[in-house]
DNA sequence: TGGACATATTTGTCAAGGCATATATAAAAT
DNA sequence: ATTTTATATATGCCTTGACAAATATGTCCA
């Protein structure tokens, strides 16, 4: 398994990845928690279409996943098998945690919920 | 001071810096030592003109400073003030040294600074 | 059918790399 | 002491490719 063999070169789609305000935020909700997507575009005031490209490119690099129950998808936070990737995200999730700006996307989901 | 007000976009330039696989090896070499320009371009194998924009880059978002010493540059990381991108940084660092190529540019550093 | 989600299309922006060249300092030559 | 010449580093121009946003449209399931 050749897995940490360039390190820089299996790092730089992460970073790309995390570069977009909306998709840290984004990765912010799903810290944790399975989130339906049917939340997202109201919680975050954007629109249904960017909501579903930044997810699907989330997928697509392998940071979250998707699980579809009827109408509904569900998604939540996938780390990475390379442990150094999954530090790095979680050392983002926390440093995004600390901004109230974030809790408020968090609060504004848990008035959607209900809960 | 609002500084915490946005992170998400705050770290954005931050990931956008880090998501290159040229400028990660840049900054694994200025890793806890001031390096000169001069090293880096056969050290990396890559062309002087590539080496010198992505540390004009570096510079631009903060996260390296250039010291002048006649004909010479010398290079280090700048710590960013921001104490959660500070921790994303040192992380990445980190995890970049974890990888037997990244050290191998370590050593053909040494090699050339005969040190 | 209608609601939930995804994808295609278009357009604009921006970054990357190559090549040539500019700037700056130092060294050498006259 | 000027005037070359060389070395170190930076920057401009150009082409190419990646990605974002908006709008429209497609697909799947109750």
């Amino acid at each position: 398994m050749r897995q940490t063999l360039a390190t820089a070169r299996s790092l730089t789609p992460l970073f790309t990845a995390l570069a977009d305000p909306t998709r840290l935020r984004l990765l912010h909700l799903m810290a944790g928690r399975e989130i339906c997507v049917c939340y997202f575009a109201e919680v975050l005031g954007e629109s249904q279409p960017k909501i579903s490209r930044h997810l699907a490119y989330l997928r697509r690099t392998g940071i979250a996943v998707a699980r579809r129950e009827g109408k509904w998808a569900h998604y939540r936070i996938q780390y990475p098998a390379h442990a150094g990737m999954a530090a790095i995200l979680k050392q983002t999730l926390a440093t995004l945690h600390k901004d109230p700006m974030m809790r408020m996307d968090l609060q504004r989901l848990r008035e959607r919920q209900g809960s």
